[in-house]
DNA sequence: CGTTTTTGACCTGCGC
DNA sequence: GCGCAGGTCAAAAACG
């Protein structure tokens, strides 16, 4: 069992949001699995390696890119965006079936992947595709533990939805009310027209939660 | 035939 | 200023 299963990453630093957000995960720990936690970062602080699991290797800024405003079709490489930098939501869970199959309730549609430094398994990236939702999800599988998946959400990032009882990317609807249309808002310049809703994987992980995540 | 996944290339941001 | 790494887009191939 690595070490962060079960357990809340903590904050080194001071950092009012990282503390924020700490204990905002705290408040709805009780949802978190045993195999599964949340990590909160910051990246505004820039030192959101304190607030994520350790291991976490991405350091980067995140751009908000979220093709907000319909930016889609002013792609101009994806990462031509604001420098404005979001906080994140690592989430370490465990599976023992595959990577892959983990499912948040929310369908996804992997849109990349890409091997990063430091882990020799590839990342995959993934968008939301439900109504309004703006989220997107690089997954990747640690280095140390095949086992364990790390999801980190981005974006919009999720919000509880006391409905469910379990979290929900912001701005999408909840998947009941929500039934997976068909939506054209996965077409990149056109491309892929109506590319359909795709989830991770039907199967459903009930051992899967992500918390809550600010803004 | 339509949709999804995979792979490669390109672009942007950050660090040195 | 240059190089490295991360992330996204686009096209082609495979699968249902």
């Amino acid at each position: 069992m690595p070490l962060w299963a079960g357990s809340l990453s903590t904050c080194r630093n001071t950092s009012s949001s990282c503390a924020a957000a700490a204990a905002c995960a705290d408040q709805y720990s009780t949802a978190t699995p045993d195999n599964s936690s949340v990590t909160f970062g910051d990246d505004e602080a820039d030192n959101e390696s304190h607030c994520s699991e350790g291991d976490e290797p991405e350091a980067q800024g995140w751009k908000e890119d979220a093709d907000n405003e319909g930016s889609s079709g002013g792609m101009g490489g994806g990462a031509g965006g604001k420098p404005v930098r979001k906080p994140r939501l690592v989430v370490h869970t465990l599976s023992d079936i595959d990577i892959d199959i983990l499912d948040d309730g929310f369908p996804w549609r992997k849109y990349g992947q890409k091997v990063v430094k430091g882990n020799p398994n590839p990342r995959s990236y993934y968008k939301c595709t439900t109504v309004g939702c703006l989220v997107w999800k690089p997954v990747e599988q640690a280095s140390h533990d095949t086992r364990a998946v790390i999801t980190t959400y981005a974006g919009a990032v999720v919000q509880r939805d006391p409905a469910i009882g379990r979290l929900r990317p912001a701005g999408a609807l909840h998947p009941r009310d929500a039934p997976q249309p068909r939506l054209p808002l996965w077409n990149y310049g056109g491309y892929g027209a109506g590319a359909a809703f795709q989830r991770t994987k039907d199967k459903p992980r009930d051992d899967l939660f992500v918390e809550s995540l600010l803004y």
